[in-house]
DNA sequence: GCTATATATTTGCTATACAAATATTTTGAA
DNA sequence: TTCAAAATATTTGTATAGCAAATATATAGC
């Protein structure tokens, strides 16, 4: 085999590596929502309230790249859950704002926080300078993917 | 910053940027629906298809991880768009065989494999000993994950 | 003050996903 | 050989997710 073929079988391999990685974490959620009666998109909502106390769903709405409808009704089940409360806004009264239970609090304590603990805690293992090195390899995928990097 | 405390931002910062190249594959997914009018997991079913002339859905099922009433579902979907026919086996009449149309063979052949796409031609861009470097990170994680190969 | 805009919800539609029930066919045991 | 059990696929019912359009209400701006 020569040099060129052996990149392209590494590429797939790559490729094919990063896909069983999705496929796990899609198991994950399922593994969730039967575990904690929650589903992912339900506690992704949950951890982006918890992080600002209370949010509008026309400010949650662009952080999880989702269509306001789609928010809406996320936030319905939270709410029917007791997960979260919804509050009318005292200055504007077209807004309402979303905060986060003691018992949605809960949830967000128990619940793992993805499917990537074994990941974390596999890594843990790992000497400084090969952490270093995976951080660098996955790093500069990113860099190729141009994704841009949505802090919130 | 010690030695310990620079491990964990790394080990933070690899699960940060795998998260971002979720969430890219997942925007790449609604686009490909309005794009070639076909969803996802309907692309991977077709693709699966593909690769073996013909298959039953009891064999298609655990391939996707996906119960086989969801399966019967997609099949339903793909044959109605006409990308795939099913034909009732003559040995097993409880068998129904699915196969790739030349329409679907078409769709398989011009919607982009994943939105993988753009990673893949920044790793062709990069010498073969650099390309190692990331194949060897990422099957590192595969491992730690304990994900079961699945070779179709 | 009235129109335009902003915010959230509701409604309608489709796809995904699972489980249970059903229909049909095959297998296997008495 | 016959009949019950198992296998295969489909159908039905339920829930979530997701979008767009329509609606209701409130604010902002001219």
């Amino acid at each position: 085999m020569n040099r060129n073929s052996e990149k392209k079988e590494n590429i797939r391999q790559i490729i094919n590596s990063l896909s069983q990685i999705l496929n796990a974490l899609n198991s994950f959620s399922k593994e969730l929502m039967k575990t904690f009666s929650i589903t992912g998109p339900q506690l992704g909502a949950l951890r982006k309230i918890a992080q600002v106390q209370q949010i509008s769903l026309s400010e949650l709405s662009p952080k999880m790249y989702l269509h306001i409808s789609t928010v809406s009704g996320i936030a319905d089940r939270l709410e029917a859950a007791g997960h979260i409360i919804r509050r009318r806004s005292t200055e504007d009264r077209r807004v309402v704002y979303l905060s986060v239970t003691d018992k949605g609090k809960e949830m967000i304590d128990r619940a793992p926080h993805s499917g990537f603990g074994k990941m974390v805690h596999g890594l843990e293992e790992l000497p400084v300078e090969k952490v270093q090195q995976i951080h660098d390899a996955i790093r500069l995928l990113v860099k190729m993917m141009e994704i841009k990097n949505n802090v919130q």
